[in-house]
DNA sequence: CGTGGAGTTGAATACGATCAACACCGGTGG
DNA sequence: CCACCGGTGTTGATCGTATTCAACTCCACG
C-alpha cells in the first residue's frame, strides 16, 4: 500500500525539511463504503489519494442521475474540481464505492503546493497521462456506440468490471443500467 | 500578437543564456488555411503556440468522419497527443483551419522541456485549465442533449460560433452537421 | 458563368431513453 | 430459520432524439 510521496518519487526534489513539511499536510484516513467524501459547490476542495479501496467523482444532473466522471482504485488521484485551483468550487461529489484507504492533501498542503514557482516533473506527467485518457474518452464519447465504448472499457480497465456494480459502468459510459444490461445480453448471444 | 514566451512569462524563470537558447528550439511560421501540420499516427507529435488565425485537432473514425477535439484560436497550445511524451504517436490530425501564424516546439524544444526535473508553474496551470474544460465536456457529452452542447458552446466560445464553419461546430459537438440545422432552426422558430 | 462545398429540408431508420414489471439475491429482523 | 425487504439487474413495449440518405438552394471562388 504505497503512500502519495513514494508513488511520485516527491521526495527525491526535496530537502528533508520541506519532505517533512509536506508529509505534516498529509492526512491519512479510512473512509466506509459509501462515504461522501466532497460535495459539489464546497470551497478548497480537497484532493485524495487513494492507497486502498476505490473512490469515485460524478455530477448530477437537474434529473437527479448520476454521470460518473472517473473511478479512482489504488495509486490514483481524484479531486472535485479538475482544476487544482485554490477557491473554486467543487464540481463534482466524490464517495467512496468501497472501504477505502486514502490521503487527503488538505487546504494547506494545496496552498503551499501553489506556491512554489514549480512543479515537480512527476506530478506533471501524471496530469499529462491523465489528459490523454480524458482525451481518448472524449473521442469515445463523440464517434463510438455505446457497444464499442464498453468493450474499450473492458479492455482498458478489466479489473473494474470486477469491482464496481453494473450501474455505475453504465453512468461511466453514459447509457442507462438497461442500455447497458441489454447490450451484455447481445454479446452473450452473439458470442456463440 | 504574442509569443509563447510572452504569453506565459517563461521568461521570468530563466537565465538570459537558457532563455535564449529555448527560443532557438522555437520556430515561428506562417500556415495557409487548410493545411495538415500532423497526420494520426506521426512521431515526435510536435506541439505548437498559435499566435494568430485558427488550428483544430480532430480524430477520423472508420466510416471517414471527423471528429474535432478541440478548436486553438490565438494564445492556444495545440498537440497531436495530449500527452506531450516524446516518441508516443500522435493521436490525432492537426490543421489549420484560417491562415494562421504559429509557434512550432520542435523534438529539440520538446526533450529539452523534458528534461528539466520540473515544471514552470504558469505551464502548469495553463494545463490544469485545460483538463478543467475536458472535464467540462466530458460531462456535458454524457449528460446533456445537442441543444444543450449547442448552447453551451455558444456561451463558452461566442467568437468561435463566427469563424468556424457550422460543420464543424456540429463535428466538435458530436453530432451530424443535419443535426445541427435542424437544432438551429429550432432555435430561430421558438424564439418569437 | 458554372462548379463544388456548405447549409437546409424531409422521409425513413436506428439507437438509446423511458417506463413498468419482474427475477434474483443478500441482508436484517421477527 | 425463514420472511421480508430493498437494491441490482433483466426484459419488453413504447417513445424521442439524432443518424442516414437523398434532394435541393445558395454562394464563394475558379
Amino acid at each position: 500500500m504505497r503512500s502519495f510521496i513514494d508513488e511520485f518519487a516527491i521526495g527525491a526534489f526535496l530537502l528533508p525539511a520541506e519532505l517533512e513539511m509536506l508529509q505534516s499536510g498529509i492526512i491519512s484516513k479510512h473512509v466506509a463504503k459509501g462515504q461522501v467524501l466532497l460535495k459539489k459547490g464546497e470551497l478548497y476542495g480537497k484532493t485524495y489519494f487513494v492507497k486502498q479501496g476505490c473512490l469515485r467523482s460524478y455530477s448530477v444532473d437537474e434529473k437527479g442521475k448520476e454521470h460518473i466522471f472517473m473511478f479512482a482504485p489504488e495509486g490514483w488521484i481524484i479531486s472535485a474540481n479538475e482544476s487544482l485551483l485554490p477557491n473554486t468550487p467543487a464540481e463534482l461529489y466524490i464517495d467512496a464505492i468501497e472501504a477505502s484507504e486514502i490521503e487527503v492533501f488538505d487546504r494547506e498542503f494545496m496552498a503551499r503546493f501553489e506556491e512554489s514557482p514549480t512543479v515537480p516533473r512527476p506530478v506533471f506527467a501524471k496530469l499529462v497521462k491523465r489528459m490523454a485518457v480524458l482525451q481518448r474518452r472524449i473521442i469515445m464519447l463523440m464517434s463510438a456506440t455505446a457497444l464499442e465504448r464498453y468493450q474499450d472499457f473492458l479492455a482498458t480497465y478489466p479489473e473494474m468490471a470486477q469491482r464496481v456494480p453494473q450501474k455505475m459502468i453504465a453512468s461511466y459510459l453514459g447509457i442507462t443500467p438497461e442500455a447497458l444490461s441489454k447490450i451484455r445480453r447481445g454479446l452473450a448471444k452473439g458470442h456463440h
